[in-house]
DNA sequence: CTGAAAGCGCTAACAC
DNA sequence: GTGTTAGCGCTTTCAG
C-alpha cells in the first residue's frame, strides 16, 4: 500500500506538503493540490489510520461497551431496542466520521476490558449500555478522566455524563394515568429482576404514585417478569388467584403486555372491561396490538449519547457532566380503557 | 499515561529489554523481568495500542460489516439471530484477544467504508455478513488481498472464504420430508423478498425436491414475505382461497410458521392433520409451538467465519479458500405430522 | 542477557 | 507556500 512518501514523490513535493493538502492544515497552491490529489487517486492512497492516530493520539473510535452477550443482555433490552440504539449511535458517528468498536467483559478473564482499552488508548471513549450496577470500571475511567457516557441512570456516588429515560418516572406516569381512570387495585409486572435498576425504578415509580394517591401498597401484586411473553401470561395466571383480583396491570414491557393479552383472551378477561392495561416501551407491539404503553426511545438515547461522548472527546476544556433525560410520550391506546370515556 | 519509557526508567533497564519482557520475545533475566513487572503494576502501564501496530502493522481488529442498521437488516435477519451471531464472533476474539469494529455503509456516502478501513488499515480482515449481492467493495478486497470471510454463499464468480447454511440444501429437505409424508401440494412462504439470496436459495430448493419428486410446480403456491408474523398469516389466508388448497405448508421461518398457525387456530384449520407446516431457523419459537423446524445456526456461522478469518490473518503462507457449511439439523416436531406416524 | 539505534507512517513546529 | 526535521511509542535487528 502506498504511504505519504510515494505521494511526496509522486507529486514531486515534500510529505509535509502533501498532508498539510490532504488535511488542509496549512496553505497549499491550487496548482501543487491538484498534482497531489492525483497521486493519491493513482496510487490509491489512504493514510494510515495508526500512524495518524499514533502522532495525535486520537483514534476516531469509540467504544460501545455492553454485556456479555452470554448473559443475554440482548434477550432483556428486547430485540428492536437493540438495534434502534445501534441506529441512533450510527447516525451520529457516521455523520462525524468515528468508528465504532463493540466489546464486553469475557466472562473467563478477570481482567477488565475497558481499563485495557483505556489504557492502551485504542479507543477515545466509551459508550455504556449496562442494566446493572457494576461500577468498577467506571470509576476507573472517572480516575483517569477518561471520556465516556454511560447509558443509565445517574448514580448518587459519581460524577458522570448519563443518558436515559427517568424509568421511575415513565412508571410513575403509567400509574398515575390508570388511578386517574379510577383503579385502585393495580398490579405490576416487573421488566426483570430487581436488581436491574430499570427494573427497580419502574417499581419505585409505581410505589411513589400508589402512595401519593394514598392506595396501600400490595406486596402480592408484584410479580417478577422478564423478557418473554410468558413472563406476562404467568403474571397474570398468579395475579387471577389472589383474593382481590387487580382491575389494572402495569406491564414492565410491551412483550409482557402481550402475554397478559393473551392469558386474557383465554380466560375471558375482557380488556380493558375487565382488566386494564398499560405497558412501556412503545415498541411495534404495543401499536399493533392496541397496547397503551409509554416510550423509551432507545434510538434517541443512543443518539443523545453518542452526541455527548463526542461533544465531550473533542471539546479542550472540561465540561460540566450532563445527566440527559430522553422524555418519553404516553401513547394512549385501548387496552387501557380511557378512550371509551372520550 | 505511562510508556514503555517510564517502565524502563522505573526499572532501571533499556526500553528494548522491557519490550522483550513483556512480550517474551527475547529471553531475559529473572529478576530483571520482575523488576519490570513491578514498575508496569506501579505506573499502571498499558502498551499503546496504535504505537504498536503501528510498527507490527496488526492491529488486531476485526471488522463485522452489516448493512446499514436503516436498512432492517436485523428485522429481516431476525432478532436473537444477530445475537447469536456475536455470540460466536465474540467467543473466538475474545480468546485470541482481538478486537471487534461494527461498521457499515452510510447512507449518505458514496464512499465505500469498507475499501477506507481497508485502506487506512484500521482493521486486520472483515467479516462480511449481507444477506444481498452486493459485490463491488468485496472484489476491492480480493484484488488487495485483504483477508476477510463472507458470511453468506459462494459465488461463481469469485474466489473467496465463505461461511454460510446451504440454503438450498435445508429447503430441500425440509420439502422432501413433506413429500416423504405424502404431500404434494405445498405451498412455500419466502422468508424475504427473492431478491435475497437466502431467500431465492430456500425457494430454488423447494423446487428442486418438487421437480426431483415429479410434482408440479405450481406459482400460485408462492407467498413472498417478510419478517413480521403477520406475513405468515397472510400467505395462509392467500392460499386458503386457492381453488387447490394446499396440504402442507413452508414456513420461510419460524415467525412465519406463528402466522400460520395463528392463522390456523382462528379459522378452524387443525395442524397437522388438516396442514403440515415446517419452517427454517429452529428457534426459540419453533420449540415453543413445537413446529418442525430445520435449524440454522448462526451462532456457528458466526464463530466459524471468525475461526477462519483469524486464521487467514495469522497465517504466513497463502490459504487455499474455504467454502465452510455449517450442518442443519431437521427438529420433527408435531405440525408436520410424522410423529403420529411412530 | 541487555542496550543502542533505526524506523513504522504520519503531523506539526520551524525555517526559508 | 513549501521543505526539513523532530518526534508519537513501540518493535526489532544488531552489537556486545
Amino acid at each position: 500500500m502506498a504511504t505519504i512518501k510515494d505521494i511526496a514523490r509522486e507529486a514531486k513535493v515534500s510529505i509535509s506538503t502533501v498532508s498539510f493538502a490532504l488535511n488542509g492544515t496549512a496553505p497549499v497552491a491550487e496548482e501543487t493540490k491538484k498534482r497531489i490529489m492525483e497521486a493519491v487517486k493513482k496510487l490509491n492512497y489512504v493514510p494510515s489510520s495508526t500512524a495518524r492516530s499514533l502522532v495525535t493520539s486520537k483514534t476516531y473510535t469509540i467504544c460501545l461497551f455492553i454485556p456479555n452477550p452470554k448473559s443475554n443482555i440482548f434477550k432483556f433490552v428486547g430485540n428492536t431496542l437493540l438495534n434502534d440504539m445501534l441506529q441512533g449511535i450510527g447516525e451520529v458517528i457516521d455523520e462525524q466520521n468515528y468508528n465504532l468498536l463493540l466489546s464486553w467483559d469475557q466472562a473467563s478473564s478477570s481482567h477488565s476490558k475497558m481499563e485495557s482499552l483505556a489504557g492502551a488508548k485504542t479507543v477515545d471513549g466509551f459508550l455504556i449500555f449496562s442494566p446493572t450496577d457494576q461500577m468498577e470500571p467506571i470509576s476507573f475511567l472517572i480516575q483517569h478522566h477518561f471520556p465516556f457516557v454511560f447509558m443509565g441512570p445517574q448514580m448518587d456516588n459519581l460524577t458522570m455524563n448519563t443518558v436515559n429515560v427517568d424509568n421511575f418516572d415513565i412508571s410513575y406516569r403509567n400509574t398515575s394515568h390508570l388511578i386517574k381512570l379510577g383503579h385502585k387495585d393495580i398490579a405490576f409486572i416487573s421488566p426483570g429482576s430487581l436488581d436491574y435498576l430499570l427494573s427497580e425504578d419502574r417499581y419505585e415509580g409505581y410505589k411513589a404514585a400508589l402512595q401519593d394517591n394514598n392506595i396501600r401498597i400490595d406486596d402480592r401484586y408484584l410479580y417478577i417478569g422478564d423478557s418473554r411473553e410468558e413472563s406476562g401470561y404467568e403474571a397474570m395466571k398468579y395475579f387471577r388467584q389472589l383474593k382481590k383480583i387487580p382491575s389494572a396491570v402495569i406491564a414492565g414491557r410491551d412483550i409482557q403486555a402481550l402475554g397478559v393479552i393473551k392469558y386474557s383472551a383465554e380466560n375471558g378477561l375482557r380488556i380493558p372491561d375487565d382488566l386494564a392495561l398499560v405497558s412501556f416501551e412503545n415498541s411495534d407491539i404495543a401499536e399493533k396490538h392496541q397496547i397503551t404503553s409509554i416510550s423509551t426511545e432507545l434510538y434517541h438515547i443512543g443518539k443523545e449519547a453518542a452526541r455527548l461522548l463526542l461533544k465531550q472527546i473533542n471539546y479542550k476544556r472540561k465540561l460540566s457532566p450532563q445527566n440527559l433525560i430522553i422524555p418519553s410520550e404516553l401513547f394512549i391506546r385501548s387496552s387501557c380503557g380511557s378512550q371509551k370515556q372520550l
